[in-house]
DNA sequence: ACCACAGTGGACCCGGCGGTCCAGAAAATC
DNA sequence: GATTTTCTGGACCGCCGGGTCCACTGTGGT
């Protein structure tokens, strides 16, 4: 399947435009006929860029998000070299998540784990270079004598994913963003003391 | 709808037997023709006990499921009032997630979140059980003068409900234990320190 | 013994959704 | 400008799954 500039395009415009959709709605009932309506598109151009059909196309989308997810906490996520850097990046965490609410791309990738699986791959990925930023973070501060010798950085680095996984979890589920802020400031706390 | 003795078993039984295959496979996938063939009844029966039928089903399968998850972790969660007591809690929390391994109760009604609107009810309520208890601990081992008095008990509290959620859905995604492990573990430390 | 109502089985219906197919428009290649 | 390839639209199919219906079988009360 050789791609021409106009198809490529298009290929993207049904990516983005389903990333959008299912970032708003309860992933489980997203229809192809929804996406092919919204992105103004036809049954036709979808199984021609995604011959595996859904699947293909919700793991593009899946692999798209992943993206999106860490690359908005840039650039503070890739410079946690100070106090003030991770209160910057701990405010871009919960501003994000305040501002996407209950709905959350993540949550979509995460109910597909089950029935595809690439996607579990994705996510498996994602978490482990989120988890290498916090982790290098956490080292550095520790090199600047900033943080006490004696913490283990990749535990505590996997504590704050569970954390703000978790925390946006509860947030999905009963719509406070509570158990997020907490969870992050704990474990700040934690390293700090 | 008056419930014999008889009724009221064949209700159980298909609660119980729901409750057993949403665990152990795709929450999303899973069919009434499914479960009436686990539970050895009919699409009649499944009607007559569930007049709303799916949505009351899994509602009432949810509502069971959600007991279940506090109760397995008694009586060490009502009762962490020492260090070891908050050891043997942990343990217990990782032994029963590592036992079930990516299969999770919880899972299941989180992602029917989004569509029934009861779930919502159901999971709040059971995260705010949950937290309570362990606020209720650590403000136990404050007053036995075993926490720092400053530990906002509230707040860690929610952190650590935040982990262990997030804990178990990397569990779920990635087969990894590690993460829930990080999570109790840290925040415990966060306590001691 | 009878009757009313709970319990049970399963055939059936119907809408929705993933997927197929093909014909025609656009565009690249020569 | 002819031909080949890509792109687009949409009619159509088949299956699957939730839900309905009704006939039949217990069962408990009087």
């Amino acid at each position: 399947m050789a791609l021409t500039a106009k198809g490529r395009a298009t290929r993207q415009r049904i990516i983005e435009g389903a990333a959008a959709y299912l970032r708003s709605d309860d992933p489980a009932g997203v229809t192809l006929d929804d996406i092919r309506a919204i992105t103004g598109t036809s049954k036709g151009q979808i199984f021609h860029y995604f011959p595996d059909g859904k699947e293909e196309l919700f793991l593009a989308v899946a692999r798209f998000e992943a993206d999106r997810v860490l690359d908005d906490q840039q650039p503070h996520l890739g410079a946690l070299t100070s106090w003030a850097a991770w209160d910057r990046w701990r405010d871009s965490v919960i501003a994000r998540y305040h501002a996407q609410g209950r709905n959350c791309p993540l949550g979509a990738l995460m109910s597909q784990v089950g029935s595809t699986p690439g996607a579990a791959e994705v996510v498996s990925s994602l978490l482990n270079r989120w988890q290498f930023h916090v982790r290098e973070g956490i080292e550095e501060m520790q090199e600047a004598g900033l943080v006490r010798p004696g913490v283990d950085a990749g535990r505590v680095a996997a504590a704050f994913i569970a954390g703000i996984q978790g925390g946006v979890q509860v947030l999905r589920s009963t719509g406070s963003i509570d158990h997020l802020e907490a969870a992050l400031d704990t474990l700040i706390d934690h390293l700090r003391s």
